[in-house]
DNA sequence: TTTTAAATAATAATAATTCTTATTTAGGAA
DNA sequence: TTCCTAAATAAGAATTATTATTATTTAAAA
């Protein structure tokens, strides 16, 4: 999603393109990392030194809402955001706190066929995910997934 | 569990079997709906009057440290438990807020036996968990499995 | 029983997030 | 291009969630 693609799709939710927004999906874009709204707003500061928190708390709850970014399922501390809006999961590493992408189409499509065998009644399914967690060995090293 | 058992386990972890740690836990095993610190210390008060809100902070990560209970993973708000420890997995209803139980011994053998097979390499799998997420149909009725 | 380390109640402190309002700005209209 | 206006931002106050502190109480071992 290049910066042009972003601004039709502001415009598309009858959003500002304004800087702030720009920068603060540039970020998360290139972070990839999952970033805390503290995280986005350290990597920002020293090219945009007057942008306001509270503007990165309400820019990524705006894409949030416009379907630009996704908040990711954590069980501590502060909220998660993640630009990657392909069908994927996350591992959780517990020893160095991180989250990493996982993408496994095959597994998805498994997993997805049998929920929809099974039928639930009453629930109507939007999204299955696959959660991941345990930890780096050599917490220096990247893992990698064969 | 009962109170014995949760007595021997406690003592097992050295942990000393007061009262407020086994109403807390009572009221966790009974709600059955990931409650967070707040609903416990609502549902525990009318029969506790004198209880403090930061000792149910505290026996909530007590329990969590000692393998009694786990935390939820969540998009929002604050913490959720769970001291249902059998393999399970969860529904979150979106327009309801509610955290559904869901098990199935079947998909989570397959999806386990597919992750192992993958391999993952420089990290160690603990667990794996699948997050079902839509709506109700009807939300003041009940969802059920099939 | 007595002893004592651990746990609790009460409350202060901190962290995360949301709200408020005066000012600024993107983008459409003239 | 300039003007206009609704929407967005900056700054900071307020709220909510969680953790820390400390005097007092209590479980459980001696």
């Amino acid at each position: 999603m290049d910066f042009e693609a972003i601004k039709a799709h502001l415009a598309k939710k009858g959003l500002k393109a304004t800087h702030q927004r720009l920068v603060v999906l540039q970020c998360l874009l290139m972070l990839k990392n999952h970033p805390s709204v503290e995280q986005v707003y350290e990597k920002i500061r020293p090219g945009n030194p007057t942008i306001s928190l509270g503007t990165i708390y309400k820019t990524l709850e705006t894409f949030v809402e416009a379907g630009i970014v996704q908040r990711v399922s954590t069980k501590e501390g502060a909220m998660k955001y993640d630009a990657n809006l392909s069908r994927h999961d996350h591992i959780y590493s517990t020893n160095t706190q991180e989250i990493i992408d996982f993408e496994d189409e095959e597994l998805s499509k498994i997993v997805e066929n049998y929920i929809n065998k099974k039928r639930i009644g009453n629930f109507k399914v939007n999204d299955i995910r696959i959660q991941i967690e345990g930890e780096k060995i050599n917490p220096e090293k990247d893992i990698d997934i064969i």
